[in-house]
DNA sequence: TAGGTATAACTACCAAAGTAATACTACCAA
DNA sequence: TTGGTAGTATTACTTTGGTAGTTATACCTA
């Protein structure tokens, strides 16, 4: 019942939750080097986005030693869901179909995927 | 060329264009009262934000007597496409099925629209 | 010609996201 | 027993989006 809706996530917010979700729980140290190993960003801006997301009760910590282990305490499917309905609401009405529609005219799709597409149309229906 | 890649626009910046998308252009006024006329926006709030996105980049306007007559200079495709491709992105690592997939599965579909999905990817099959 | 009205210009806030330096603290090792 | 290190805590600054009051201006009308 308490369905947090999350619609929006800035970039790096997001990609944090990801870590999260992948590994269950991280300390700031391998959230941050489990962030794109590319990318320089400073150890404490992690800490601090954490730290706000915390607040925001996306995450929360335990104690672990001297170290705080993250964990999400929103589930991917939830915030996934969110952001998805936020845009095609925003950008087609909440057309499901003007929006698939969108995706498969601008993008490439290859013949593998539209298969699969069909597939999963077929096995939706299937369920009806 | 130029392709100017907009992966993100606040709700009301949206709902602006929105508006300039359908009437091609508007006074302040005009897309102050088109903005679902249920919201009580101030009128300067408006007139602010066209401000704004006009240093931005995302409309422009002429004169017309004492009034600014605003229109969009980036197509609504444009930015629909750069903010959903920006999403599958981020959520789905850019795999379009993916997107589709869960859209499918956590929306309600009817079975008119999995008819008009199919008939979507059959026309897209053909194409190729 | 004076005053109201419409409009634009300017200024000011707030919140969220992102970024990070700096300061504090506790622990381990030499 | 002291100093480096790995952590957390604090503070701060920037940008963007949103919201709007206040001021200046110009035009029309009585």
């Amino acid at each position: 019942m308490s369905e947090t809706k999350i619609q929006r996530l800035g970039d790096l917010q997001l990609k944090i939750m990801q870590v999260l979700w992948n590994r269950q729980e991280a300390t700031v140290t391998e959230v941050h080097q489990n962030l794109e190993p590319g990318a320089t960003l400073a150890y404490t801006t992690v800490a601090t986005m954490l730290r706000k997301m915390e607040a925001r009760g996306l995450v929360s910590h335990r104690s672990e030693g001297r170290s705080f282990v993250y964990f999400a305490i929103v589930a991917a499917d939830t915030v996934t869901r969110g952001m998805a309905d936020h845009l095609v609401d925003r950008l087609f009405e909440g057309s499901l179909t003007d929006a698939v529609s969108h995706l498969l005219s601008t993008r490439e799709v290859s013949r593998d995927e539209l298969a699969q597409l069909e597939r999963l149309i077929a096995n939706r229906k299937k369920s009806l």
